[in-house]
DNA sequence: GAATATACGGGACGGTCATCCCGTTTGAAT
DNA sequence: ATTCAAACGGGATGACCGTCCCGTATATTC
């Protein structure tokens, strides 16, 4: 009921939150969402009970990391939305969130389902990725540029597939062929 | 040093085996590798100690459940390149191995990369389904019928997104969309 | 510089699970 | 029928991990 002067928080609080976050988003992107909890205190220099009074799970510490990525995210799609026609807007999303997955296993875990739900958590946010791209879907299917019969379920997991081979270091290019393996055969025929 | 005479297993070891066996091949594939063993004990009417005994750990297990399966595919894919060309060889098969890992979600979560490395069991029990999609990828190239630039790797990630979709119960046309989907994009342009 | 709320570290706790062990049971051979 | 190795069941063990707790330290305020 309360409002909430709650008076600043310390300093020393606000560093290692920070710390924490950086740390997280680097172990959850190199090691995947099943990096224990200890290893990103160990990483950020912090004891386990600081991270877990900043972010009380684990989930809330990956949906923490994930949302300004988010948010990014969600404006390159509105950008793209308003400058390209829904086709090529839909396709170089696609490409956008298969780069961005690459780079972050913890990221492409969560959106191949196999980890937490990533969803409820970017919904929460207001930075509903999977949102746009569903939108960007549909409108590219009413432009005709992509196959009517194809479902937004289908898209994700023909995401998932490319996201698991474009996390490949030793093939730079292959992110790129599975890209375009998926985009020709999305395309109407 | 010795030859084994070891006198043959008792009667019920043989029984518990195979129920291990059934219930393990029906658990692994309704419920995926994380399974508990406890589970499969529970429904083969066993004790986890049964379990261990034939088949010390998890992961021997679920290789054992998979052997049989295996030895059928690679019959398959022997026949499909005897008596196909190359293309068609290849797109049967891929199909095929979508749809039986559709139905057994621990076999697909295995060839994503998820659990226990399938390759070495299958391997060592002389039934290389990978090798076999291979093989036949390479001729189909060879023949003009999928891209060249394509890897065996990225026909595999394709793969698992394609599995991922083919397991929902609730969209039974999805798997077939999906495999026409990169179907159609591996084609050569 | 003293007082106090805030935050810290890291160990304790509880839960899960694979594997191992051992007292008991049972199939098979005599 | 008797014997005994083979096999059984399921509890014990140990490893791992997320979360919570609390005695200690420190930033901030007065």
């Amino acid at each position: 009921m309360t409002g909430r002067p709650q008076r600043a928080p310390r300093a020393d609080a606000r560093r290692n939150r920070a710390a924490v976050l950086r740390a997280a988003a680097e172990t959850f992107a190199t090691e995947g969402l099943s990096v224990p909890v200890h290893e990103i205190a160990r990483r950020a220099g912090v004891g386990t009970g600081t991270v877990s009074r900043h972010f009380p799970t684990k989930e809330a510490l990956f949906a923490a990391v994930l949302l300004d990525r988010m948010a990014l995210l969600t404006r390159r799609a509105d950008a793209l939305s308003a400058t390209e026609d829904p086709g090529a807007a839909f396709f170089t999303f696609f490409a956008a969130l298969i780069h961005e997955g690459a780079d972050h296993r913890g990221l492409a875990e969560s959106l191949a389902g196999g980890g937490f739900d990533i969803e409820s958590a970017a919904v929460e946010a207001g930075s509903d990725v999977s949102g746009r791209l569903h939108t960007m879907l549909k409108a590219a299917q009413r432009a005709g540029a992509v196959r009517g019969d194809i479902t937004f379920a289908d898209v994700k997991a023909l995401m998932s597939g490319c996201l698991a081979r474009g996390a490949d270091p030793a093939d730079a290019g292959a992110r790129d062929r599975v890209i375009a393996v998926v985009r020709d055969g999305l395309r109407a025929s």
